[in-house]
DNA sequence: CGCCAATCCGTGAACGTTCACGGGAGCGTT
DNA sequence: AACGCTCCCGTGAACGTTCACGGATTGGCG
């Protein structure tokens, strides 16, 4: 448990001064060549790494911005995560990932724990604004997903509408008629996504849509088209919550001898690249997962530089249809 | 551009000293109930965050360790990153996460900047020890899947040899003995995983083991066995480098009209929870991906903490057979 | 009334670094 | 010889917080 070695431990056993020693490490001007290298020598030989903290403390710079994710072993996260960090590094920026592992409890954990570690938090959330504003006590915030309605928010908003009608449009326009969805059985209210297969269907007149309740998993994805097309055997296409369900069907499918897309055709949500591994590909209403990544740390990152921030519109990412082989 | 509110600015405006803020910001004792709440009230009112730099440096707890990957797209380092994320957080300590694009010139970047903003750091390095020695100087480091000369640096061990030995066993049980590989086209070398495959082989007497190259993606999966049966077409069963490379490969196999695993038995390496989304769910030599990162972060946290770090025999992860369907 | 303890609060110092400024040495110019 | 310029280096201050200590006020008790 030694002390730590400071920067005048390397001064004196340089024979120079704190400040020499800084332009050393940090390539200023205004040192001489010798002393220059000398000064190096004697950090490398002791060991000597500058403190983070002292070095923030003075200058100003060094941002880091903490990303929330439900669950990043969900392949949908897992690109939105990518898209973050990608555009951190094009900037220089740090990003702590924290995973609430879809647990309330642990997002409190974490809101509590993130205020002290980071200059502005962006992710998903599912605590209402009242509490979150609570936690984060003035922490410039980035809501992807959902909108906000306190100003001291931000929010990356995902538009569906315009890609799940084109994907109704794709089905009907191949002559089905008789289309299913598989909502997830998250929450208590039906979703947003379902609204929109809804009104796409009314929109051709089509009513009464069928609809079944699955786990955000492929299992849960199969067991749900299992029982949607037990009670319902004459649906010839479903459109999905998600493509980890419609992953998931599509393999039920195939087990109850169906052919994808001859006897059923399946339309995911998310436009995972995922989807591409599956036999058929997957036809997806697509999101451009990075972007909303991307997008979110930029918002972020500006709000903490204080920059002028991204106006409303440009903060919308919409989704289109994708079609590959499964409709 | 406004100052920064601090400490002082709260003590002012709460008539208090900065002392007594801190107090109550900290749930420290040794203070009145009431102004404390007219402190936390102020605080409020003022918008004030304490400056981590300020109280990192004061206090020397906080430890935050640098995650290092190629590619976070790649489900096998998801996971590796999961298991760390949760590894971390029930130690109180943060992860910074850098994707290092699978390119050398990102690695290099990714060293020269982490270093001045982590305590540790932890991950998938292909930079030789000597250049990364240089670009860490002295930064505790834990490599995985790599063994390290330099007893400065540490590392999670990878041993695949007993569950591919398991695999080929399995594969000649059923009746296999023309068994190709699907190594990957990466690095000039070939790889530690095709000399288990060739030892395995050879211990069954299977001599010349027919073996293609594949880029790591599912489309480079399907093309290497597309290439490889061509040249090949007697092959009864591959084995892959990779779960992803063998994803692919299952989806040319049906293409080429190959029932799996009746005309042609899959078994990939890594043991991917998304194996079980594909149809016939993957057969694989797994590793407890989860385990690796968790190891990881906990080597790397206990270096920098000067706890006694973790003996050399449990850094090692092994991976066994995970029969599935594809064989 | 005097004393002690408990409770609450404030003041200097320290953490380790960079910034702003100043100063000395060496050399050339007038 | 005086001056100015360039090059190199060092000293005080500042960043914002917590720690260690000490002081003031109050209440209780002999």
């Amino acid at each position: 448990m030694s002390k730590r070695v400071t920067i005048n431990d390397v001064a004196r056993v340089a024979g120079v001064s704190r400040q020499t020693v800084s332009r050393a490490l940090n390539d200023k001007g205004e040192i001489d060549g010798s002393t220059k290298q000398r000064v190096l020598d004697a950090a490398r030989e002791l060991g000597y790494r500058p403190s983070r903290f002292a070095r923030g403390l003075v200058r100003q710079d060094s941002t880091t911005i903490g990303l929330v994710i439900p669950d990043l072993l969900n392949p949908f996260f897992t690109e939105v995560a990518a898209g973050a960090l990608e555009a951190a590094r094009a900037r220089g920026w740090h990003v702590i990932v924290y995973d609430t592992a879809d647990s309330i409890a642990e997002e409190r954990g974490t809101l509590e724990v993130v205020t002290s570690q980071v200059d502005a938090v962006a992710g998903y959330f599912s605590l209402d604004e009242a509490e979150l504003d609570r936690h984060l006590s003035g922490l410039p915030a980035v809501l992807i997903g959902r909108d906000h309605r306190m100003p001291r928010f931000s929010s990356i908003r995902i538009d569906g509408e315009k890609g799940v009608h084109e994907a109704i449009d794709h089905l009907v326009t191949a002559g089905h008629r008789r289309i299913g969805m598989l909502d997830h059985a998250g929450r208590a209210e039906p979703s947003l996504r379902r609204d929109w297969f809804t009104d796409a269907m009314n929109e051709h007149g089509l009513h009464a849509p069928v609809v079944g309740n699955a786990v955000q998993s492929a299992d849960g994805g199969a067991e749900a088209l299992h029982e949607l097309l037990g009670q319902h055997p004459d649906l010839t296409a479903v459109f999905t919550y998600n493509d980890i369900i419609a992953m998931g069907a599509l393999k039920a499918a195939r087990k109850l001898g169906k052919a994808v897309p001859r006897d059923l055709a399946v339309i995911g949500f998310d436009g995972l690249q995922l989807g591409t591994v599956v036999d058929p590909a997957l036809t997806s209403v697509a999101l451009d997962t990075r972007r909303i990544g991307a997008l979110a740390i930029e918002q972020a990152g500006r709000l903490v530089a204080g920059e002028t921030p991204l106006p409303e519109e440009e903060l919308l990412v919409s989704a289109v249809l994708l079609v590959r082989e499964s409709a």
